[in-house]
This record gives structure tokens, C-alpha cells and sequence, in this order.
DNA sequence: ACGCTCAACTGGCACGCGTAAGTGAATCGA
DNA sequence: TCGATTCACTTACGCGTGCCAGTTGAGCGT
């Protein structure tokens, strides 16, 4: 089926078939001539190839999603799935990919299908940006900064997300710890939340968080948790980085014979399933990834049309789900 | 960057370039030659245009991932990554498509890219396969069934997880229950893995398991819990669809003063980071999700070389966490 | 009756690539 | 010495589009 099909069919030529599917503006063609076309293509069920059309316009209506060696989890892939909706609204097709292990060469994957625009996680060099643009890739944005260093400003800022964990803890509790988790490759989250909550207590004139790295297991998170109730002044608050980390934490606690709030309040991030199912059911934050899903896309598709893109984060409302652990 | 860049560099013609580029036999090309035209694309950085390519040989490098509407966490998440390893050693681009909620025509989507091969989560009906054949993509192929019907044997089997799970509670206890998920979409997966424990209790001559919907909250899940203990004869043992399900279970029973073994035993399935750090600890099923990606990309890359492949469920290892909830 | 305008189309090129068919020079057997 | 063969290439086509630059013919003023 291609569009000299659909040409015959209708009894005109290529060029008017593709000036009618395309509504091409400021070309004369009568409303009965239209409807020949659209009733020819509608009959064969023409729909163009996308690779004639990549090639002609040198883009295609993807939009790539380059995801880090990060677990996939929870919050993460319900931002995948909105995003695909949010993208979805405005004619485009998001599709992932996630990073290769041994990693291949960045370049093969979006010279794979030439996207329209590629919106990063984690920040790429600057050079593979401009071979990017060089390509034809018009729009090319990064969620977070990249460990390498922070080039642009990221689209998304998790300071506001330990600020406000900071925030719900200080006003019982006059020391705070950080649980900062296992992977390295999450220093790009980790980093600006821990930044937050940094801040709040500068603020708030209390002493620095006392950061412990806590392992997913009940054993290894006891040893941090011993660390931070033999601190000095003590630590009664734990900020942690996810509700996994501060599952961790509880877990510890419960290792020790320990229970929180009473020994240790603890805060985490996602409102994961497990988290309203612990015991004590879970404080945490929960961001609108919908509302961020939209606010990218938005970004990209404006960017798309040529419009200018503000350069602060984009909108992202944060809640702060109540439960009993904090 | 064209190829003919690179011939105008090499001081050959565009085809040869062509030729020694995609390594084509039969062509008496001295290794002269070879290098100089190397040694050209090199210098010049060149990747060829994947959208010409498609369109000349009627299909692109890409395997699309083809999710349904279910949430995407831990094992989902590390089944994404892991196909993308297998299928990057075979030079395919893995990219993944969540279904967008107001489904957008499935035929958007891949005549987008026209990718070589699908390889999608759930099954479509054969209209759709036809389709997708007709457009040239060359192997279609399903993980599991669909909600409509069965017409293919799925790729991977999720018999044996309910099977093992049955077997291990089997030795103690004598009635068993299967806590469903809450979710519709679920079902695919849910269905097949109640069947497995339906066919281990035929086979031991137990009653038949006792299956209640467990909605992720505890006080939801305690009204299940109660209908088990107190049914006739009594269950024992629970087969929970996943671990958060079975956390669910294990979040119901404490609400209920209760405590898992002891009273009720509960299993899981995926080994979520959660699970090791539940009171109790979860006992529970893992799969092999890097064994089922080297497999399906096998089948994929064979499929794709011509090759006939088997029909049955590919090579899946199960392992029975044991920890102490079971 | 003749030029002019303008609506309504159409012919044809280029995008970058793979590849079938062709070409000129070198080599070879008789 | 001459046709035949082999080598090492090159020329040229078409994949399906988008869109520029025409072309046709009807309507209109003079």
C-alpha cells in the first residue's frame, strides 16, 4: 500500500494525495477532491511508511527514551507508561531503551531510528549531544545531571524531595540521618535529595545528617542504624532515599528489637506497594509523575515546534503520604 | 555523513564502499581497497542513514517490546534490561513500547519504526500478526496468552511457579489458598500460575485451593485472611500470586494480631527487594529472568535468520527462595 | 477573439542506500 | 597474437515520500 495506491484509487496524482493527507496549507483543492482522497486511503488502508518518510524528512515522529543502568521499578516505569500516554496525545510514539550492559556505542542506537528528539535520564556528554543535533535530532534533554559533571540544568530537581522529608522530620526531631543507598549508579538522585535535606538543616540551624550508606538487607541496615543511635548528638529522624532504603531501615530496626517511630522515625520516597504494607506502615513522598510526565513531553514537543523552552525544572507537585512511621 | 562521503574520501565509487562496509561476498575487493575505505569512514565518523536502509531493504535493526497495560517493576523492569543485553549482542536495538492508555491503533506504533521483529508481552489477536507480517516485520511472536483466548502457546510458562509454590507448602500443609491479585490485567499471568498450583493439589489428592482477591492494603487483605482460617476445612498455606501480594497477605494477618507461619504460611513469586526485609521474611519463587531473555532472544535471532524454532515455552530455571514465611 | 489571472492539479527530483548489471584493463591459454 | 576469462571496479535503478516548479483549462475583462 503505498501512496501511488491510493493515487489510483482516488484518480488523481501522488503529489495531490500527499498534499490532501498532509493538509498542506495554501494549496487550492476542493472539499470533494479531499474527501476522494481520504475515502481512497481509508478503503486500502494506507498508512505511509515511516521509513520513506524518516528519510525524506530526515526525522522521525519517535521519541527516544534513554534509560540508565538504574533499577526499573515502581516509580520509574509508571513515568514510562505516562509518558508514552502524554506523548501519545501529541502524535508521537515513545519507546525505551534501556542502556546495554557492555554498553554499546550510544551512537548506533539513536542512528537506529533517527527520533525525533531524544529525552535522556541521566545527561550524556556534551559531544554525543552535537553529533546527536548533528544528525537531525532536533530536541535532545536530560532528566537529571550526569556524574560526569552538571552541563545543563536537569528538567527534573529532586532537592524539593528530601527539603520536604526534612521539613515533615525537624519538628520533632533535632538531628537527622541520610540513608543513602547501595548502588552507585544513583548518585545522580541520591545526591541532590541528600543536597535537600543539607539545606533544611542549615536552615533550621540544626547540625549536618549524618549520611550512612544502608544496604537491602535487615543485617547490613542494623549496622547503620546502630551507627546513627550512637551518634553523637544522636540521630532520631532517617531521611532515606526510597521506600526500599527505608523498608531497609525499619527492617534493621526490627533486627535490633527496635521499632519506629519510637526508637527512629523514618521517611521514605515512591509510596511503593510495600510501603503502605510494612510494619509500621511507611511515611513517605510521593511526586505527581504524571503531572512530570506531561511537563516533559510538553518541553519536548514545544521545543519541536520551534518555541522556546524555559530552562528551570518542570512542575512537580510533591505529597507527603502520612502514615506511621514518621 | 552519506556513504558517498566516504567513496568521494576513498577515491572509490559509492558501491564499493557499499559493498565492503556490509562485508558482501563474492566481490573481489583487494585489501587495499578494504582499508583505504575503512580507514575513510573512520576518519569521517560515518553511520549510515537507518531510515535509507529501512527503506531500501524493507526493515530496520529494531525489536520492538511490546508492553501491556500491567505495572512495570522489579522483574518486568529487569526482564526489559536483560533483553536488551541479549538482543545488543545479536546488533538488534531492543526498544520498548508501553500501550498507551487511550490505546492509540497498535499500527501507529509499528509502522513508526518497522522494526525486524515484535516481541510482545501479551498476545493480539491474528488480524493484527497478519498485519504486522504484511508490513514486512518478519517475526511476530507472544510471551504470554491473551485475555481473549489462547491461540498460540505462550513463550514463557507460569505453571510451574504455582506448582513450585504448591509443592514446598504441600508438605505441611493439607489445604491451600491462592491470593489473586486485584488488578484485571493481571490475569494473563494470574490465571496460568493458579492452574499450577490447581494441578499439584489434584495430583497430591488435596482439596481444591481456595482463591480470594487480596487488594494491596492490609485491612482489605485481613478480610481474605479471615475468610481462609476460617473456611472448611481451613487453609493453611497461601500461594500469593507475587510478593506484593504476599506482602499484602502478610501486612493482612498482622493486622489481625496474627503472624505468618505460624497461622497462615505465605509464599510469594519475584523476590522484590521488599521480600527480604518483610517480618517475616517472604519466602518465595524466582525466575531466571536473564535465562528467559537469552531465550527469547534466541528464538528472536534465529526466527530472523530463517531458522524453524520450537514451539514450547523457552528454558526457565525456578529457584524457591527459602527465608521464613514458609 | 485575445490575453490574463488563478484554481486545480501533475511531473519529476532528491533523500541515502543496496545491489544487479555492465565495463575496461589485465592476465592467460593456445 | 588474439579471443576468453578474471579482476576490480562503476553505472544506474528503485525503495516511498515531500514538495518545488510547472501545466492545463476555465472564467473574465476588454
Amino acid at each position: 500500500m503505498t501512496s501511488a495506491d491510493v493515487a489510483r484509487e482516488a484518480g488523481v496524482s501522488r503529489a495531490t494525495v500527499s498534499y490532501v493527507l498532509n493538509g498542506v496549507p495554501h494549496q487550492k483543492i476542493p472539499e470533494t477532491t479531499r474527501q476522494r482522497v481520504w475515502d481512497a486511503a481509508a478503503r486500502l488502508g494506507y498508512a505511509p511508511s515511516a521509513a520513506a518518510r524518516a528519510l525524506r524528512t530526515g526525522r522521525s515522529e519517535i521519541v527516544l527514551g534513554l534509560l540508565p543502568d538504574w533499577p526499573i521499578e515502581h516509580v520509574l516505569g509508571r513515568l514510562i507508561q505516562q509518558l508514552t500516554n502524554a506523548f501519545a496525545e501529541a502524535g508521537l510514539t515513545f519507546v525505551v531503551h534501556s542502556s546495554a550492559h557492555p554498553a554499546r556505542p550510544l551512537r548506533d542506537i539513536w542512528k537506529a531510528m533517527t527520533p525525533a528528539a531524544v529525552l535522556a535520564l541521566q545527561d550524556f556528554d556534551d559531544v554525543e549531544a552535537e553529533a546527536m543535533r548533528a544528525a537531525g535530532i532536533e530536541v535532545v534533554m536530560a532528566m537529571h545531571g550526569s556524574p560526569g559533571g552538571e552541563p545543563r540544568p536537569p528538567l527534573v530537581s529532586e532537592q524539593p524531595i528530601g527539603a520536604l522529608q526534612a521539613r515533615h522530620l525537624a519538628a520533632p526531631h533535632r538531628r537527622l540521618g541520610y540513608a543513602y543507598p547501595d548502588l552507585p549508579g544513583l548518585d545522580v538522585l541520591a545526591g541532590p535529595r541528600l543536597e535537600g535535606v543539607r539545606a533544611v538543616c542549615a536552615d533550621l540551624g540544626m547540625p549536618e545528617p549524618d549520611v550512612r550508606t544502608v544496604p537491602l538487607d535487615a543485617a547490613g541496615a542494623a549496622e547503620a542504624v546502630k551507627g546513627w543511635l550512637g551518634a553523637d548528638p544522636p540521630v532520631t529522624g532517617i531521611c532515606a532515599f526510597n521506600d526500599n532504603v527505608a523498608l531497609a531501615v525499619l527492617a534493621g530496626l526490627s533486627h535490633l528489637g527496635l521499632r519506629a517511630p519510637r526508637d527512629l522515625a523514618v521517611i521514605g520516597v515512591d509510596d511503593i506497594p510495600g510501603a503502605s504494607l510494612a510494619q509500621p506502615p511507611l511515611t513517605t513522598v510521593v511526586r505527581d509523575t504524571d503531572a512530570i510526565a506531561r511537563g516533559l513531553a510538553r518541553r519536548v514537543v514545544d521545543s519541536l515546534g520551534g518555541k522556546e523552552t524555559p530552562a528551570e525544572p518542570v512542575r512537580d507537585d510533591l505529597l507527603l503520604r502520612f502514615r506511621e512511621s514518621a
